[in-house]
DNA sequence: ATTATTATTCGGTTTATCCGATATAGATAA
DNA sequence: TTATCTATATCGGATAAACCGAATAATAAT
């Protein structure tokens, strides 16, 4: 390996700026300094990465070839500093969940593991599936946690447990009487769900299958607390994880409505890099997922 | 950006070998050059990779958190080296298939690209959808054409062209003369296609939705010649691609059946890095794929 | 205790990196 | 045309890094 990631900065602050001046400026160094980086850059591979037109410089098309790839390996790198200079911290984590189990699953597990790891320095980053998946390809998270699918190369799913969506209504709603809603009533009833694109939604669109082009959604909502009491207040019914309504059911503020002809499960999943070395933090989190898996 | 890709090969081959003696000399350098070089790379950001104990060096947690990081850039440092050594060849095309369209669209699609690219550097590498999505998302592959679905944050589908199987027969064969067989029929045989995991059988299970538990597949083949020369044997029916049919219909060396009452459609689609810098002879591989799909 | 093995340290050489100054080339305006 | 501005390339020299070989120190095995 004969080139340095300090050749490829100034290969890539010269693309991006387009002179050499300005790139040498942004990297604070000397414009000759850069010159002679990127000359010793393309002489060591006997290439030329830039066409010289005068005192023009103008990327080539094998320079925009290799653009992308030096960028994305100057982005690892840039996380691998990163991890080198604060990874030292022991109990080091960071966890990435979706909306729904990181504001009602994952809250809690974080205070338990506070207790075994006091001085750890933990993070919870809450974004949607695909963006967990690229943060995890990239050793940005150590862990995340999902609820839809998900198919990656260099990402490794483990099912974790089961949840299930219930749809619910305010307390005294004809459904909540029923024994069995039926699809035809399914229909005749005003909806307020996740947004699309949400695993929650995903898995709403699932189990209405057949059916689904018929609903009457009036309201898409992304939090799920707007949706509780969008429900509450006689916008319709909803449909959410049962993890998030548990204390509304509790207090009687919402109640469930029973569709045992529709199947609402669905799998929430663990989601690591291949790759990734299990630490302490890692391993101690792990560990309470398997605790919530079997103690619910 | 002060540490080196050197360094970090000092690092890893250190952690490989457990002795820097031999780190060393898998590196061809002296022992003290790499003893300094990792003494370099940790006092930099003031950590310990290893636990100096006498003599031996042994990873340390911090050591194993960073190795597969470590591991994953030079990974990528060695395909950029790569790109830069050969990537200079004007025409320079890698492009990944499916078993099934490589071996029937890609390589028509191959020799007219030669046509106009006599001198071009092309390689068609045959995989599984997932083999080669991860080779697009290292850069290993400038283009890739799949069957199966696909999602990967790094990586851009493209619907290409529809594509259906089609259930054949031995000429002569009862099934070939009726204008629609019926689901009981179509359990009331034998079957002979494409292994599980290949873009086909996965298309050929979809479309055999409810009643694929009942069917009897007497054999499983990786290749669609083989399944083609088992129907003719009268091992069962089978079911391809058309586009692996369409010499045996002319010839009649097999006869479709119809199956209107089952949906064998699916879609084809075009895999790229969303970063791919789309070079000359990338360009023209496209059109050639836009070309594919309006003519046929 | 001796030997073999291994990491570290030290001196010295080669190589790389970087800066400042200077040379050069093209664009722009007088 | 000529002067000027701006940008890249190059040169000399200082500094730092990388590297080697040899010596040293530490440990495990004999």
């Amino acid at each position: 390996m004969r080139y340095t990631l300090r050749q490829l900065e100034v290969f890539l602050a010269t693309a991006r700026h387009g002179t050499l001046s300005q790139a040498a400026e942004s990297l604070a160094m000397s414009q000759s300094a850069a010159s002679s980086a990127l000359r010793d850059l393309e002489s060591q591979f006997e290439v030329l990465l830039f066409e010289r037109v005068g005192k023009r410089l103008k990327i080539n098309e094998l320079g925009q070839y290799l653009q992308p790839q030096a960028e994305a390996l100057l982005e690892r790198a840039r996380e691998l500093e990163e991890s080198l200079a604060l990874g030292g911290a022991p109990g080091h984590l960071r966890v990435g969940a979706t909306l729904t189990i990181g504001n009602y699953l994952a809250v809690g597990m974080l205070a338990r593991f506070r207790e075994d790891f006091p001085h750890a320095d933990v993070s919870l980053n809450v974004a949607n599936t695909s963006s967990i998946a690229e943060q995890l390809a990239r050793f940005e998270l150590d862990v995340g946690m999902i609820e839809g699918e998900l198919s990656h190369p260099d990402l490794e799913i483990t099912p974790w447990r089961e949840d299930e969506l219930v749809v619910f209504a305010p307390p005294g709603h004809p459904y909540t009487q029923l024994a069995a809603v039926s699809d035809e009533q399914l229909r005749n009833t005003t909806w307020v769900v996740r947004e699309p694109g949400s695993g929650t939604r995903q898995a709403f669109d699932r189990a209405m299958a057949g059916i689904l082009p018929e609903l009457d959604i009036s309201l898409e909502l992304q939090h799920t607390e707007a949706i509780k009491r969008a429900v509450e207040a006689g916008l319709g019914l909803g449909c959410l994880s049962r993890i998030c309504l548990h204390e509304a059911f509790r207090r009687g503020s919402l109640q469930p409505v029973a569709v045992p002809g529709r199947d609402f499960r669905r799998q929430l999943s663990i989601v690591m890099h291949r790759q990734k070395y299990r630490s302490a933090g890692l391993r101690a989190w792990l560990a309470l997922c398997a605790e919530q898996r079997s103690g619910s």
